[in-house]
DNA sequence: ACCTGAACACCGTTCAAGT
DNA sequence: ACCTGAACACCGTTCAAGT
């Protein structure tokens, strides 16, 4: 039977995982399922929309938040972090892809956009729509930015290239600075 | 008279901002050199250390910061963006150069590690270190990922593909967020 | 010390031709 | 409709051999 787009998806995945974004290449995942390299492009555009989708399928849809918003914003940030970890180099992958599929706004539900449900989120909270956007932009690339940086040191570890022993993991500092500032623009615009 | 690696950055930085990232090879390097490839690495460990050394020249040396430490800040920010948006690609280049270069700490003078002075800052201001090194953090990573989201965006904009009409640039925005979480951190730890 | 020539082991992508 | 074979125009890196 045909090769389809969600095969192809799954097998770099598989990819991904054992041997990393730098090993990534269309020639493997065909070989990988036994077809010519060529053939890969019958069912996909090319690598870069590849990428955008295996960035997609990383992501997830969002978890539904629920209570204070405070809280609901933590889960967010702490959700997508673990789901970037799940995958081999997965924050670089998300972060390069969310720059690629940018043009990332409403009428194109199609984007990779994943601060949009977070921003509804803050939006019902109390905040303007301008400050909804930004808020959600900064958690989102806080989130990206720091866990690729946490990502890239861990595989440098497990290589032995140990570097300055453990770096605490400053993560949760810094998302609650995030949370921090966004209580001014909540209780600012609140009526 | 011989090559060096000075002038081989200084001709990367050139095809840099030509003709991106994506076609900045070690072989165009070599051919704008007027040097067989090979030559190149004579000089240079490997493209991974060039790029490192690219992305430091851009991130240049920290401006000295006056002022008191919120508005000190804005400007470490604002002047870090403006340095990475003066190359074509450099938020890109510089955020996976600030990944890959990590071990980013202490002992290690020579790391690419924007964000020390501005951990230094921190603390001369009233912070904990553990608290100062996750703010600065949080800074560095912002403003590398929306720097990079916005660069993308608009080098699509060159080419026409517009997307959605001008997004306003939240920049500004997300970084007053920062700055009011800090304030937190510094009157809390100050006696 | 510094560089060339030439090779090795790869890439992404296209496209006629086959089935 | 879907895939192969084969090509095109590239990569990063190494290393004997030259000067």
């Amino acid at each position: 039977m045909p090769l389809t787009a969600d095969e192809i998806e799954r097998s770099a995945l598989e990819i991904l995982d054992r041997y990393g974004l730098g090993d990534l290449s269309m020639r493997r995942i065909a070989t990988g399922l036994g077809v010519a390299p060529g053939a890969l492009y019958w069912h996909v555009a090319n690598k870069q929309q590849l990428l955008i989708g295996l960035a997609r399928r990383i992501v997830g849809d969002p978890e539904p938040l629920d209570g204070p918003w405070q809280s609901a914003v933590g889960q967010w940030a702490r959700s997508l972090r673990s789901r970037l970890l799940e995958h081999r180099d997965g924050a670089e992958l998300v972060a390069s892809a969310v720059a690629l599929a940018d043009p990332v706004d409403a009428d194109h539900p199609d984007a990779l956009a994943p601060a949009a449900s977070l921003g509804r989120l803050l939006v019902a909270a109390g905040m303007s729509a301008g400050d909804a956007v930004a808020a959600a932009d900064t958690v989102l690339h806080f989130t990206l930015g720091q866990t690729m940086a946490w990502q890239s040191r861990a595989q440098f570890r497990e290589l032995g290239i140990t570097g300055p022993g453990a770096v605490s993991d400053s993560f949760d500092l810094g998302l609650e600075l995030i949370i921090d500032g966004m209580q001014n623009r909540v209780s600012t615009t609140q009526r």
